[in-house]
DNA sequence: TATGAATGAGCATTCATTCAT
DNA sequence: AATGAATGAATGCTCATTCAT
């Protein structure tokens, strides 16, 4: 019954309001920019998505569904190989992030506006997350994570550091004194940052 | 014979901007409201700041210049008690963000928007972060920050712990189940975080 | 071989858009509601009505057909007792209008906006007016209308109390200081209005 | 300290929305028309009025302010003549809606609507409600209105006669077989209207 | 007959910015 | 220096109407 043309509307529809809103934030995108990039009638916007708030909340969802899908392949990654747990989550962030840039700043202008995702959406990552914590809980037995700490900041720490030089590129390469628009300079902070975190694992390093 | 009241006007308009600039981003900020705010009127905005990006970015650089203070007062404590630099750059940020809560939002909205700030607030900072730098080396030698590391990493890994914690309150307290909202309980994942950086500095426990 | 289904359809959308016009006015309607309301297709209204105004002046034609059929059973009861004619007649107007309150509204809006009902509704009218006139003529002579006096400005006389009464509710509460809402109160206006057209008919107040 | 060309501005859009809302009712009226015909810009008209809504109060308002001058001028002349009351009403009335056609519409349309008017000019009409009354109960002395009648009844019927033969020209000039649209006729028309009413009184049949 | 999808012009409202005093 | 008035180009959203199935 729902016609094939409709789907493939709002999907365009949803494509466009990702780069519009991550490019311009909610309060600066503009909806005629997501009709004109989607090459969707403004109408049909609105009767997709109902209005600019709900559609940006749409579109943090979709942006949330590819991070727990990213997650989920990292754990599966990690449920195989625990105690190389800490490298297959940098290295499943830091190419998600390369992806995706899009995704981190979506999630910044939401966290800034204070506007949240559709609902439902954020349940869902908890499971994902209930799932990490036991993988490292074994890790921690094996030298995949720092052993005598806890879940929670050492999560916090890793997704920190790494959402925190995607997100500050241009002013750390300023502060620093690095270019950290070379991805291999980028590559090696983000790396030697994290491995602050916890003893040395020499076996990735030369990964 | 300095204009006083010009000054001041000057001064009321800055503040209301930084509000405004704080709470709506650069996009969803109003001159009009700023003009209410701060009880000036709008052509004395235009006057003084030109327009509306040159007021975001003096906003920056207003910002930018607290930082800066901020700074310069854990360097004078870490210089005088070196063994103690990552407890007090740690805490000095913390209560600077407590502080300065606008200060934050405004850097994020102006990195996500890829505004910056006005030109020459950028070189003054770079100065204290030599000064850092060198404290940094001699804390290596005492217990003050971890041995065997780099400057930046460090550096980037303590800042985005912590910016990252105070920034994703609201996603965080879903993700991870605890009510970042309790200023306890946020310290906490905060220290145990930056602890994870180095070896535990147990006399600053308690403090 | 009546399509059943088309007819009712045809009537369901008849239906919904008296309500909607009514309520809303002709400028004020939405043929989305009215849709919405009849629960059928939007491109169903256009294929039977044509658009929006040729859709307005078919409620109009069904309003003033309802109108019709009320004055001719008015004009029965007063055709049989002539010295009545006028309690008939306003008693009839009332009864009517408090059935079908939708019906001073969409006429009200129809003669603001300019916009006349299908043609050929008018013509059918003029020859209830012609028989009722005729039965003012006999009235006359036998208490039922006042005697001395022309019918058409007894018949708008008549109309207009009953018409404004019941259009300027709200704002004749306010002025009169009566509650009009009060069917008794409103009631009791209207014939005390009336009865200052003719001779007082006291065989009908107890009525 | 406000300006000159402020308040004209105001009055240009005021007189402008006047002629808008009367012509096309509250749903039917365009912003962009008033600003067009007042040749002020759209910004001005929320500025100095807030909303539509708003500006079709005060419209209101305005409109109400000319009838009680209107009934205030009918007031002194029939508090010098009493035994001319209903004489005096009647042409100040047709005089009025004559003068001001824009009146009864806008408050046809904002009874349909259900805007009231802007809060304060209602209590206004009912002082001049009072003053009526009063010289109403002389004028039942002296042959100036209907004597054994009660005030609401006869105002509500002499109003009501003359909005119903205004409002309904189009429709009646069809229905009775009388062009309104010559003053003649429709003077005559309404003034043996309202003289069903009261006893004839001869001696301004002439007038 | 019936329906969901699509469209373009329009609509109330707001914004950053400038003018005139 | 300071202010209220003014402007034109948006901006989110809606409408009557038509297309395609």
């Amino acid at each position: 019954m729902t016609q094939d043309r409709a789907v493939r509307t709002r999907e365009a529809i949803l494509a466009a309001a990702v780069e519009e809103f991550s490019s311009e934030g909610y309060a600066g995108a503009r909806i005629d920019a997501i009709a004109q990039r989607s090459r969707a009638n403004k109408q049909r916007i609105y009767a997709y998505f109902g209005n600019k708030e709900s559609l940006f909340r749409a579109v943090q969802a979709d942006a949330l569904a590819k991070l727990i899908a990213c997650e989920e392949a990292v754990l599966e990654r990690a449920e195989a190989e625990p105690q190389r747990l800490t490298a297959h989550l940098r290295d499943g962030y830091i190419t998600f992030h390369r992806d995706h840039p899009e995704f981190r700043r979506i999630l910044a202008w939401a966290n800034l506006a204070g506007i949240g995702p559709e609902g439902g959406s954020a349940e869902h990552r908890t499971a994902v997350l209930k799932r990490l914590k036991k993988v490292f809980q074994r890790a921690q037995t094996c030298g995949g994570a720092p052993a005598g700490t806890e879940f929670s900041p050492w999560l916090v720490a890793v997704t920190a550091i790494i959402y925190f030089i995607f997100s500050n590129q241009r002013t750390a390469s300023v502060n620093l004194g690095m270019s950290l628009a070379d991805p291999k300079v980028h590559d090696e902070l983000v790396r030697s940052a994290i491995d602050l975190l916890g003893p040395p694992q020499p076996r990735d390093r030369q990964a």
